[in-house]
RNA sequence: GCUCAAGUGGCGGAAUUGGUAGACGCGCUGGAUUCAAAAUCCAGUUUUUUCGGAAGUGCGGGUUCGAUUCCCGCCUUGAGUACCA
């Protein structure tokens, strides 16, 4: 009996679909197979988008690897969840939509359809029952009603997750907006109570837009005219569109943005217990860009200003206060203990200094000083902490010696309920300069340093501040900005350009006059859009101010800046600055952000490279929003009447007015009495509005979808609680690395959010996560010769025609080794055989193209298919080329390349399953190489696999059928066994899927040269190998007899007792160097291996008299012989 | 520029608490079988060699009895990212 491939997985595929054998269980669900008691497991793969071009080879990878996988765990006892389906909103089906008119939905369909045959030809254990399709309305009621959530919440700084609006409602009728800690829009005007109550209620839904997560603003916007849509930065690569390479410019648009900047923080920190590849983790961290400094103010020249004068601590003093947080009395002592753990919005510092005074503890957060009483000013404190709106809480040394607990709980109390409350304070300053321009610096300690400043030409003050004399240059500046596309000033780094504003900045500690310039080094959208310009320590700066002969003055001790600025930090000394001179960055780093604190012009601040998210698409397919406009204000439609189905249009266009495709539905209005879509023409009814007109981007169904497989079905919510706790997350992850700062930030910010409502159990959705590599395509090349008259020859009637005779030649790569050879050869050949007079040799010129070749014409030996070649339709031309032989062959080059189409060298994964078969694929697959790893896809090698699954057949089946023993199994066939199952088990644990199909075929070859035909070791080994192999493995199983499908066998048990060895061969090695082995028994001591090995003859005659100097024995490794 | 990852036969790759470098497979060479081919099986395949050996994991150095593995410097390739103050 043969191993007859086709016929196997053929019906092993029909025999798992009949049965719904990889259907995983919720707990809630009656179950007669018993799933629920076991341990869950969750494996998942990034769902696809299903294109119109299939799967080729390097597609199923990741599939066939958490497949593998799964497969594994459920052999180890556990409930699998393993769940595919696909991402279906996107582009290339509207564009498809756009040129040909066909409904997305439809080509859509089709994609889905040709995947999932795809698919299911390789056998993968999927639970099809769980299918999710992002454009599917019965899955974008959920998208939509997320949507809702998230407008419907607000980020709380305080308590450091989000609430519900309402709350933030309740607080600004009780006290207006001072108090809160919201992360919100930048410009929000204070407000009473009062003054809430007279807003009408749009003002008080424009103002409760400005704190939602999800608010609707005028942004600047990626605009790409050329796909009619915005762009997200993700989206947008080297200043043109990911998708087509269009060109994209800044745009001021009415959009939804998504408020990640809130989840900046917690993002960052939740990588810390994620198990994500480090590179991944790397650019997400990069990509939210925390980065570490002050704010600070400098006022512009013109008021009559007034300088703080309050006294400034010097670094003595700063020093002994250090002295005192560190000697701290009994009593201060036991009380620190317990609050220096409080950690986030109520945690203390101790010995800090408000205004001029030192108090003992701090909550800065919650604005609450506790100190102990009986301090001489106690009177001068308290009315000082409190004009700052500190609330103090007065201590005995007693209190805290008799019970520190009650102390804890007074304080405790003081911080829930404080009696007086802090008005955020924008940076105090001096009230009478006109303007100020804020900065952010992530160098604080170089503020001495400071010689220009420069904002971005797009600056709100420039035009406030402006000299008249400086009027004209400014505008014509910022003119010929504007102008230049943001990949232009990108592109052109090395340009230095400004202008002088002819006004000047007030140095906020020296008080000496700085100029204020404009300059498109500086952009507009990070930070405050202004810089202070440090030329010493930052080589922008520095560049800026040679350029434009602005002083660079040195504060750095013992530097030399004549060449260049000086940007490293460790190590260097500040000088010439005032109370920072003498100390390191580290020192002077906090004592100028201490110093600001104190005198009120600046602070310590966090800044983030991370944007909001820009949410809207002027886009037909994809999520219509849940929204319509009533007043200019966006209304949420109930959850009720979701889902808000995508309407049809004529046209997949944008309208000529240029509103989004959406603009062209005629039924899409909203009926607030009747609750329901209708007719655009009932506009005109005041209880019909008009509704949103822009769709959801593509990340918006991605970022949640791995909830909705816990309980795909469920109509009445999004998963139901029982199947959330049960699932919880996923607990590995398989995908590739180019969403890194797309899909995979979004998911974990709307996974952040959820699980803030209390909506999912946990606040990240994957433990671990694997980043496939991509498999490489290996082209083909065929080499044409090109003959051309060399230059400087006269061009004449007869040069055409020596080149008219020269036919279309191609050369076979073993011809030639460079491109001198390839000339030689050529003309040879030409000369040879008259196309090529002699008399005009020297004139012609031969060079090589390389030209791609079909793979598929290509065999394992390199070795091209002539006259298919010929035969293919694209090569018309070369129907009566010659092919220059050797060897009687034509051998290619070859070359690795990413897949694609245009390189004929994509391969088709049909086409291997038919020749070789599914498991063949998987096994290859696996052994191409790591997991991670990018590597090159070359069929030939699929025959080593192919041969091992025959002879791996042959161990179990001969000419008559099954020939398996029950006899008992010798010792070295249960070693063979327990070596395999002990490797391969480590293998799966780690990933590593290449080295266990080579562990199978070393069993497999010792298993053959040992004639095993024994149960006892053959029943164990289909199970090991049945992840990998799930259909021939399912076939011999139940070619032993069993009823019921392998995949839930159980995984063979390891037992060393068969690895025991009673001998080794000992390297014995000179020098370090390995000269040969000597077997010794395994139980000799160390005295008698060195006394077996030195009387050895091969030992003797090694070192040739000399003694040894000393012997090494690692008992049981190695010898090592010194000499 | 910065960050990260990786450099091992003709090719994909294996080997890490530092202990026999090149497992396994492809390709190649020779042989068996066959009228022939495919398939299958057997042997060989890092380099060099005076057939005893010797050298060898990108390059240079270091630590060690012993380094593909650890440390320092450099080179190359790949990936990500960039006027981020």
């Amino acid at each position: 009996m043969q191993y007859n491939h086709k016929e196997i997985e053929e019906n092993w595929q029909k025999f798992w679909a009949d049965n719904q054998t990889f259907k995983a269980t919720n707990p809630a669900q009656s179950s007669d197979k018993g799933d629920a008691d076991k341990p869950k497991y969750y494996v998942l793969d990034m769902f696809p988008y299903p294109s119109g071009a299939g799967l080729h080879v390097g597609h199923p990878l990741g599939y066939i690897a958490s497949d593998i996988y799964a497969r594994y765990k459920r052999h180890k006892g556990f409930n699998v969840l393993h769940p595919q389906g696909y991402d279906s909103f996107g582009l290339p089906a509207e564009q498809y939509a756009i040129q040909t008119g066909q409904h997305p939905a439809k080509t859509t369909e089709a994609n889905i359809t040709t995947y999932r045959k795809q698919l299911d030809k390789i056998g993968f254990s999927f639970d099809w029952s769980r299918e999710v399709r992002t454009s599917d309305p019965a899955y974008y009621k959920w998208t939509q009603w997320i949507f809702i959530q998230l407008f419907n919440s607000w980020y709380n700084k305080d308590t450091d997750k989000a609430e519900d609006i309402a709350t933030l409602i309740s607080i600004f009728k009780k006290e207006g907006n001072a108090t809160v800690n919201a992360v919100a829009d930048a410009e929000i005007k204070p407000f009473s109570s009062e003054a809430w109550k007279a807003f009408s209620k749009t003002e008080q839904e424009a103002i409760l837009l400005q704190y939602r997560l999800t608010y609707l603003s005028d942004t600047e916007v990626n605009w790409c005219p050329v796909l009619g849509t915005v762009l997200a930065n993700d989206e947008i690569v080297n200043g043109v569109s990911e998708r087509g390479g269009h060109p994209v410019v800044r745009k001021k648009m009415t959009q939804w943005s998504m408020r990640i900047s809130a989840y900046a923080q917690r993002l960052l920190d939740g990588l810390e217990k994620i198990d994500w590849p480090q590179p991944l983790k790397d650019s997400q961290t990069n990509w939210i860009g925390r980065s570490q400094g002050a704010m600070v103010s400098f006022d512009v020249e013109g008021g009559t200003s007034k300088r703080s004068t309050d006294i400034k601590l010097s670094y003595k003093e700063l020093e002994a206060l250090k002295e005192l947080r560190l000697n701290l009395s009994k009593a201060e002592g036991i009380l620190w203990d317990e609050l220096k753990n409080k950690k986030g919005a109520a945690k203390f510092r101790k010995k800090y200094t408000i205004g001029s005074f030192l108090v003992d503890y701090v909550c800065l957060s919650k604005n609450t000083i506790v100190e102990f009483s009986g301090k001489e000013d106690e009177a001068a404190r308290t009315a000082f902490f409190a004009k700052e709106g500190f609330n103090v809480l007065r201590i005995t040394n007693e209190e805290v010696t008799e019970s520190v607990l009650k102390v804890v709980v007074k304080i405790n109390n003081a911080l829930q309920f404080p009696t007086v409350v802090k008005v955020e304070k924008p940076i105090a300053n001096s009230k009478s300069a006109t303007y100020k321009i804020d900065v952010f610096t992530t160098r604080p300690d170089t503020i001495f340093g400071v010689s220009f400043m420069t904002l971005a030409p797009e600056h709100p003050l420039v035009s406030k501040i402006v000299t008249g004399a400086q009027k004209k240059a400014v505008n014509a500046y910022i003119k010929a900005t504007a102008k230049r596309s943001e990949r232009e000033r990108m592109a052109d780094v090395k340009t230095i350009s400004g202008v002088f504003t002819g006004a000047y900045a007030l140095h906020p500690f020296t008080g000496k006059k700085v100029q204020i310039w404009i300059g498109d080094y500086v952009l507009a959208n990070y930070g405050t859009g202004a810089v202070m310009a440090v030329p010493c320590g930052d080589q922008r700066d520095y560049d800026f101010a040679k350029y434009f002969d602005i002083a660079i003055p040195n504060i750095f001790e013992g530097i030399d800046i004549s060449e260049a600025a000086h940007t490293g930090k460790e190590g260097t000394t500040i000088a010439n600055s005032d109370f920072l001179s003498g100390l390191k960055y580290k020192k002077a780093l906090k004592l100028a952000i201490f110093e600001m604190e104190k005198r009120g012009f600046g602070y310590g601040k966090i800044n983030y490279r991370l944007r909001d998210a820009v949410f809207s698409r002027q886009r037909y397919w994809g999520e219509p929003f849940p929204v319509y406009y009533k007043d200019g204000m966006p209304q949420m439609i109930d959850e009720k009447h979701l889902p808000i189905v995508l309407p049809e249009v004529e046209k997949y266009l944008p309208t000529e007015a240029g509103e989004p495709p959406l603009g062209r539905a005629t039924t899409w209005a909203w009926d607030s009495r009747g609750k329901k879509v209708v007719s655009n023409e009932k506009l005109k009814n005041k209880t019909v509005f008009p509704l949103e007109l822009n769709t959801m981007p593509g990340w918006a169904g991605s970022s949640w979808y791995f909830n909705r497989y816990m309980d795909a079905t469920n109509g009445g919510v999004f998963a139901s609680k029982e199947s959330l706790d049960y699932w919880k997350e996923v607990d590995l992850y398989i995908g590739g690395s180019e969403h890194a700062t797309g899909h995979l930030l979004y998911a974990r910010f709307w996974q952040k959010f959820l699980f803030d409502k209390g909506i999912v159990p946990v606040d990240e959705f994957a433990k671990k996560l694997i980043n496939q590599g991509m498999i490489l395509g290996t082209s083909a090349f065929v080499y044409r010769a090109t003959a051309f008259v060399k230059n400087g020859c006269d061009i004449d009637k007869s040069n055409d025609d020596v080149l008219a005779k020269i036919p279309i030649l191609f050369v076979s790569k073993n011809n030639f080794s460079s491109d001198a050879e390839f000339e030689t050869v050529v003309k040879n050949y030409l000369l040879d055989k008259g196309f090529l007079n002699p008399n005009f040799a020297d004139l012609v010129m031969i060079t090589k193209t390389p030209l791609h070749a079909d793979v598929s014409l290509v065999n394992s030996s390199d070795e091209l298919d002539v006259e298919a070649f010929k035969k293919q339709p694209i090569n018309q031309d070369y129907k009566k080329a010659i092919f220059l032989l050797k060897d009687g062959k034509y051998i290619v080059g070859r070359e690795v390349e990413k897949m694609s189409k245009s390189k004929y060298n994509v391969v088709n994964p049909d086409d291997i399953v038919e020749e070789y078969g599914a498991d063949a694929l998987r096994l290859f697959e696996m052994f191409l190489g790591p997991l991670e790893q990018a590597k090159p896809w070359k069929t030939s090698g699929i025959s080593g696999v192919y041969s091992f699954l025959k002879k791996f057949w042959k161990l179990y089946v001969d000419e008559n059928g099954v020939a398996v023993s029950d006899e008992k199994a010798t010792k070295e066939e249960l070693k063979t066994l327990h070596k395999t199952i002990k490797k391969v088990a480590e293998d799966i644990e780690n990933f590593s899927f290449n080295t266990s199909v080579a562990t199978f075929m070393i069993a497999v070859n010792e298993l053959t040269a040992l004639k095993c035909n024994k149960k006892e070791v053959l029943a164990p080994l289909l199970v090991l190998l049945s992840p990998y192999a799930p259909h021939i493995t399912e076939e011999l199983w139940s070619k032993l007899g069993n009823k019921e499908s392998i995949s839930t066998a159980d995984f063979p048990v390891f037992d060393a007792k068969h690895l025991v060895e009673s001998a080794k061969k000992y390297p014995i090695s000179f020098n370090g160097k390995m000269r040969f082995t000597i077997e010794l028994p395994l139980d000799l001591s160390k005295d008698e291996i060195e006394a077996a090995v030195l009387a050895d003859e091969k030992t003797i005659a090694q070192l040739a008299g000399v003694a040894p100097k000393k012997v090494i024995i690692v008992p049981g490794k190695i010898v090592n012989i010194v000499s």
